[in-house]
RNA sequence: GGAGAGAUGUCCGAGUGGUCGAAGGAGGCGGUCUUGAAAACCGUUGUGUCGAGAGGCACCAAGGGUUCGAAUCCCUUUCUCUCCGCCA
């Protein structure tokens, strides 16, 4: 969430932004929510005072009289407290829930705009393969390779979940540890997180774990969520902990399972894995000072690029659009992948988002930095460095051969075992 | 899962319900001494929050409770250690 104060200084900038976003937030109600929480502290704390100065009195040596006279004042202040917390408490309650509704304020080169096509290609990458045959798409190659299976995953399970099957498993393995090898060489610390984690965790990192909108699923009478990415157990990782400057950036590499509910999505353009309940991803995830987080964001869209160019797969970059970003995100860069096999004639699909959400998830989670000179919030960023499921998308349609067959790209086949999918 | 012990500041470690934001030590920082360093000595050294400021309030694993008053008493939870059981 934003700095309070912070809104308190910038209102104009703040509803500005939300406008930008296309968000609906009312931050007049949380200024007068903020104003009148305080006041109520201060009550609540003045009548404390008289509490401790009442109770230090009772230390001296006193007459009976004195003493009871003391302890009946002493219960009057006890009972107001309590009175006043409970009515501070709930508005405490209100400003927060009220406040953490507010999105990050939005880079000032960020792309104003609604919605997807308002996103600003910036970059392309790789030919967009031409077929002298007409492609499949990958549901139609999965089955016909006997290598995804859909049908017995709707069965067993509902829709948009799957099976991998033979070399599809190899190849999930494969993205795996091609990803992981890559960023490691690159000084992320591999991790295999939970795929579960408390709500608090994931309100702190800015996903809403209730309502109707919410993409999250939770457990029932656990308090916990399975998670829909890792960016939720990296995020919280170094929650209310205060981290030593010499030690940032601190890099880690994340693999889990991803939960997503996806109600309502359907259709041609979230067919088969493209839009699934459940995926696995490699996430990094970067914990930084706040004047390298923008290089760093840079940085993490360039290794995002560096894996899909090692697969050989065509991809441009967008810098999304105020209306498009996440509320935590200040910046958001979006790797689209070239997919044949999408809409009429293959299009574009999403593969890769990293995101530099500034301080906006460190303050709610309580993650500091200090050096000599300062103790403040750290920078925290996200990136997707593989989505296994919309990987094998990208790799299964642009690497199909005419005759139903699927090369696997020269990089990865270290970590395959084999150069080529093929019927049995 | 069962039995027991414990959790205090950067670390170690004391703490009878009121004089405890917390003894003492170590470490850090500043200084005296020294050609320099060590030693010795002196001083200083938590965080958050509200407030323009003065200052206040909160925090002794976390959350409740008892009390005029809780680090100290009671309950719950979490974690650590020892022993037993079970287990991939």
């Amino acid at each position: 969430m934003l700095d309070l104060k912070f809104v308190r200084e910038n209102i104009e900038e703040v509803k500005e932004n939300i406008k930008n976003r296309f968000m609906n937030v009312d931050v007049d109600l949380v200024l007068s929510l903020y104003e009148k929480k305080n006041e109520l502290l201060q009550e609540v704390e003045a009548i404390r005072k008289q509490r401790n100065e009442n109770a230090a009195k009772m230390k001296s040596k006193l007459t009976n009289e004195e003493r009871q006279a003391l302890i009946e004042e002493g219960k009057g202040l006890k009972d107001t407290i309590a009175e006043k917390e409970a009515t501070l408490n709930e508005v405490s309650q209100k400003l927060d829930d009220e406040a953490s509704r507010i999105p990050n304020m939005a880079h000032p080169d960020a792309p104003v705009g609604k919605e997807d096509k308002d996103n600003l290609q910036i970059s392309q990458w790789g030919e967009v393969p031409k077929f002298n045959f007409k492609p499949k798409d990958h549901v139609q190659l999965g089955q016909d390779l006997d290598i995804i299976d859909f049908d017995t995953a709707t069965k067993v399970t509902g829709p948009k979940f799957y099976y991998l099957k033979n070399q599809a498993v190899f190849l999930e393995l494969a993205l795996i540890r091609y990803t992981m090898d890559k960023l490691q060489a690159k000084g992320f610390t591999p991790v295999i997180t939970p795929d579960l984690a408390k709500e608090e965790i994931l309100q702190g990192i800015g996903f809403n774990p209730r309502g109707a909108e919410s993409n999250i699923y939770t457990v029932e009478d656990t308090g916990m969520c399975l998670v829909g990415t890792a960016e939720i157990t990296l995020g919280g990782y170094l929650s209310k902990t205060m981290v030593d400057a010499n030690d940032l950036p601190i890099k880690f590499a994340g693999l889990s399972h991803c939960f997503r509910k996806e109600a309502g999505a359907a259709g041609q353009y979230s067919k088969g894995l493209y839009r699934v309940h459940q995926f696995t991803k490699v996430e990094m995830f970067v914990f930084c000072r706040p004047e390298e987080s923008d290089a760093m964001h840079e940085k993490l869209r360039e290794i995002e690029e560096e894996i899909f160019q090692g697969l050989e797969i065509p991809y441009r970059v967008v810098d999304t659009c105020t209306g498009d970003l996440g509320a935590p995100a200040y910046r958001k860069y979006d790797l689209e992948a070239w997919m044949p096999g999408r809409g009429e004639s293959g299009d574009w699909g999403e593969v890769t988002s990293t995101s530099n959400c500034t301080d906006y998830q460190s303050r709610r989670l309580g993650i500091k930095y200090k050096d000599k000179e300062t103790k403040e919030f750290l920078h925290m960023l996200n990136g997707t460095a593989v989505a296994t499921s919309r990987a094998i998308i990208a790799v299964m349609e642009n690497f199909q051969q005419e005759d139903g067959s699927i090369l696997i790209p020269k990089q990865l086949q270290p970590y395959t075992g084999f150069d080529r999918i093929a019927k049995k």
